[in-house]
RNA sequence: GGACGCGUAGCUCAGCUGGUUAGAGCGCUCGCUUCACACGCGAGAGGUCCACGGUUCGAGUCCGUGCGUGUCCACCA
């Protein structure tokens, strides 16, 4: 039967049945077991429900799944923790776009109706996500999946809202907010994104009421001045300090409006003069509050002027309005000039409209309570960021942060638990829905139409899917939980959130490590993008070349925080890293026989045997310590080394003669092939959770799953450095012959006879037990004389004889260097050790066993010292 | 205007706390159907490590400046 393995591996024969296997025995199940290690806990940055996985969920799956992987096998009771995010605005755009292909709005099919589509969608893709996640070969625990808008996760919502209102964090009040005419909803901060777009700076002249001429202003956005209600210009600029309390009448509309100073204008900027709006722009809204000055909003919803802008523009889009007001100043003459200018413009990160700086009545948390211990949390080390360096942009935001926005004019998401009285007015902030108003007693309750922004259960998410507010075992044992990998655009809406929100309720930052990690990009390094059609989908990238090849490859171009270009090439090379693995695996099995036990090292070694193992126990350290610093990309790189350089290329090629003689060197090398493999694929079962367990299931070994095994330990016994080095200049001899023959052109040599004419054969002689094989010979020979001069090899072939100088073979000029180098330095050491011996202070005041150590040590390196000149003395 | 990243072989990138001959994949050249693998094997070509200056016995690696490039933040209307 082992001889029926394919030559190919083929993932998708493979893929399905494993991953099936796994579910059904349960290891992916979290528990708390007696002597664990303990707890290790992920919480997976839930994804959308708004449609499928692309690359960049891939790349955050896979990398949670390998520290999960990789911990689990370590002995912790490891929870990754699924789910899927109900993402208000997001998904609400989509059911929206959905909607109007079938000419309907939200408006026509009302509430209850549009709840029902958007639980349909919500039932539709969160299914097939997590369809897409098991495909990748995700290890979650399926049993203690959630969804943000689950009964759970919405009972801790409002809780926390409630909580806050009443400890004040939480209010309602009428302040400017970022709107989209589109969406016609607010937008937090962190929801609009910012790109420089051009336009123009119109200079208008705003004549004073007395008479007395004009003051020249300058602005972006014309159609606000509809909405003007002062001009502002600096306390100390010497153009205005006179014009100070000054009255000026407003173009076109006639309204007069007074100069005010303030500190916020920049004297330098502009015409130093600068027209305030107070409901349409952030800044303005402040001074206006500074001043006292009446707030004119002049906008609708949907982004038309309103009654308030005046007859002639009322109705009008506002763009249309911006023409027309444009023409008008002109007209007018109150149009000094026109400049192209290009400015900042900032627009709905969901849709891509302009956003609109409004005046309107909403919830806020008030974050500065909250940010104080947020940074500390952080700046004390109870979170880290890796890399670091994100910690810096997390405190800059912080430290800078206004109060967060977050109600919706949305219907898909979490319902405000407010209500107000129909009779009194009164306002309850409630965790069940109350019967009649507590002031008045009235029946007449209607609730607050908003939903939460979707962060808002986002940021619950470490403690709501553990059952909070229940105090169950799970919350208690998991959490907090350990790590949070997650993209680093993602800091400023979730992030952060999460760290002041577990401070704020559990009293605790929610993990100890935020990793995270970088963009996936497509091969010209572009992002990926609907708009520019150049996504990848995972999934078919998974059919072509099976989920170990893409997880792979992701975890490769992992180099922490970096983003990475993705490209079938690489992915291709991942399939044949496979491919390769599974070779060597055909070739360890068809070499043992029917019923092998399980590996264990034999007693005795050969050189190749310790050489082998020594690097594999390096690999072993080496991995684990790159995954301790989530340095991924270098420990999947060390796999691949070791696995196609060492291993295959070199070690397996070395036990093929003795494999062949059979006997006890066969058995060896067998439970050296076998032993080596095995803690391989263990390395390597994380990143490449299928083709491990196939292989393993077909192997020699204790255990019935690679997924269940240990994580293989740094063995110091299996360190040998002699060994190591030993082989390298095997290795460096091989090589020579092999180049010097392709250089003379030496026809197919498998007849070629090597004669090593030397007087000093010893550096030469395993080199010469592996030539016969590895550099194609029919036979090694030595020779004490044969040629004058120089150590030569010969090649003999039926029609050439090729000298090569064995100085081309190992360097014996460089390895006298070497060893002369360490000889003095082994003197060196001997003269301070025999010194120390000397001191009498030392030898009086020391502990016995350390003068004993101490003298040992001179007696090794003296030892080291005679058997370094010998070696010399035999290279002549 | 701030902050951060990147600049190493034709292309895409690794190179940890400074130390022998700077590595990999793909591509390229030559040879090989060798009994694990042509998704392979062997041998090669190809690099002023962006530039200049500095620290050091020694710099791709540390510091400064400049150039190029990318990203994030920011209330210059």
């Amino acid at each position: 039967m082992k001889h029926e393995l394919a030559k190919q591996y083929d993932p998708a024969q493979v893929e399905a049945r494993t991953y099936a296997a796994w579910l059904e025995r349960g290891y992916f199940r979290a528990e708390r077991r007696e002597g664990s290690k303990g707890p290790y806990t992920i919480m997976m940055p839930p994804p959308n429900v708004t449609g499928q996985l692309h690359m960049g969920h891939a790349l955050v799956s896979t990398l949670q799944d390998i520290l999960i992987r990789w911990k689990r096998m370590q002995g912790y009771d490891a929870l990754w923790l699924p789910g899927t995010d109900h993402a208000a605005i997001a998904t609400e755009v989509k059911i929206v776009e959905e909607m109007a292909k079938e000419g309907l709005t939200k408006a026509d099919v009302g509430y209850d109706a549009f709840m029902t589509r958007a639980w349909a969608w919500k039932e539709k893709y969160g299914g097939r996500i997590v369809e897409q996640l098991k495909t990748i070969g995700c290890s979650c625990d399926w049993s203690r999946e959630r969804f943000t808008m689950d009964e759970g996760c919405s009972r801790a919502v409002k809780e926390v809202f409630v909580s806050l209102y009443e400890k004040g964090l939480i209010y309602r009040g009428e302040r400017i907010i970022n709107w989209c005419p589109s969406c016609k909803t607010t937008l937090s901060d962190a929801e609009v994104e910012h790109s420089d777009h051009e336009g123009a700076f119109w200079h208008i002249r705003y004549p004073y009421a007395d008479g007395s001429g004009y003051i020249e202003v300058a602005t972006t956005r014309p159609e606000t001045m509809l909405g003007d209600t002062a001009v502002a210009v600096h306390p100390e600029d010497p153009r205005y300090k006179d014009k100070i309390g000054k009255t000026l009448i407003l173009p076109l509309v006639g309204r007069e409006i007074p100069v005010v100073a303030d500190e916020y204008v920049e004297m330098d900027f502009g015409t130093g003069a600068v027209k305030i709006t107070p409901a349409h722009d952030p800044n303005d809204f402040e001074v206006g509050l500074r001043h006292s000055l009446p707030v004119i909003s002049v906008m609708n919803e949907d982004g038309t002027m309103n009654a308030e802008a005046g007859e002639a523009y009322g109705g009008l889009d506002r763009y249309d309005c911006r023409k027309r007001l444009v023409k008008d100043l002109e007209v007018g003459g109150f149009l000094l000039k026109t400049e192209a200018m290009t400015h900042s413009v900032g627009e709905c990160y969901r849709c891509g409209t302009v956003a609109e700086p409004r005046v309107s009545t909403q919830w806020f948390v008030r974050m500065r309570p909250l940010a104080g211990p947020a940074v500390e949390a952080v700046k004390s080390g109870g979170t880290k960021f890796v890399p670091e360096r994100f910690e810096k942009v997390y405190y800059h935001w912080m430290e800078n942060i206004r109060d967060w926005c977050i109600s919706r004019q949305l219907w898909w998401g979490h319902r405000i638990p407010a209500w107000y009285c129909g009779d009194c007015g009164e306002l309850t902030v409630s965790r069940e829905t109350p019967a009649v108003c507590p002031k008045c007693g009235s029946a007449r309750l209607t609730q607050d139409p908003d939903s939460l922004d979707t962060w808002f259960s986002s940021a619950l998410w470490p403690f709501s899917t553990l059952g909070w507010p229940e105090k169950t075992d799970d919350l208690a044992y998991f959490y907090p939980t350990n790590t949070l990998v997650t993209a680093y655009d993602i800091i400023f809406f979730w992030v952060a959130r999460m760290i002041f929100s577990g401070l704020e309720r559990m009293g605790e930052t929610p993990f100890d490590t935020v990793f995270m990690h970088g963009l996936v990009r497509d091969a010209q390094g572009r992002k990926m993008s609907k708009s520019l059609g150049n996504g990848i989908d995972p999934m078919d990238v998974i059919a072509r070349y099976g989920a170990d090849a893409l997880r792979f490859t992701l975890a490769a171009g992992t180099s922490l925080g970096n983003d990475m270009r993705f490209s079938d090439e690489k992915v291709e090379a991942s399939r044949n890293f496979a491919n390769k693995i599974w070779n060597a695996a055909r070739f360890v099995l068809m070499n043992l026989g029917e019923d092998e036990a399980a590996p264990h090292i034999p007693g005795e070694l050969a050189p190749e045997d310790r050489w082998v193992l020594s690097k594999y126990n390096g690999l072993v350290r080496d991995v684990t310590d790159n995954l301790e610093k989530f340095e991924l990309g270098l420990a999947v790189q060390k796999l691949y080394d070791f696995l196609w350089d060492i291993y295959c290329d070199w070690y397996i090629e070395l036990t093929k003669p003795r494999l062949a003689a059979g006997g006890d060197q066969a058995e060896r090398a067998k439970a050296v092939l076998v032993y080596v493999l095995s803690g391989t694929l263990r390395l390597l079962h994380p990143f490449m959770p299928f083709i491990t367990e196939e292989i393993w299931r077909i192997l020699p070994h204790e255990g019935e799953s690679v997924m269940v095994s240990d994580w293989p330990a740094y063995d110091e016994a299996l360190c040998f450095a002699e060994s190591e080095a030993e082989m390298e200049r095997v290795v460096e001899a091989i090589r020579a012959v092999r180049a010097r023959r392709a250089e003379m052109n030496v026809p197919p040599a498998r007849r070629a006879k090597l004669i090593f004419v030397t007087p000093q054969p010893e550096p030469f002689r395993r080199a010469a037990a592996f030539l016969e094989r590895l550099a194609g010979a029919a036979a090694v020979e030595f020779a004490q004389e044969g040629f004058p001069g120089e150590d030569m090899v010969q090649i003999v072939t039926g029609s050439a004889r090729i000298f090569i100088p064995l100085g081309d073979l190992v360097d014996l000029a460089a390895e006298r260097a070497r060893l002369e180098k360490e000889l003095v330095a082994a003197e060196k050491q001997l003269a301070a050790a025999e010194a120390k011996l000397q001191n009498e202070g030392f030898l009086a005041k020391a502990p016995e066993a350390v003068v004993e150590g101490a003298k040992e040590n001179a007696r090794s390196l003296g030892e080291k010292c005679v058997r370094l000149r010998e070696s010399l003395g035999n290279l002549g």
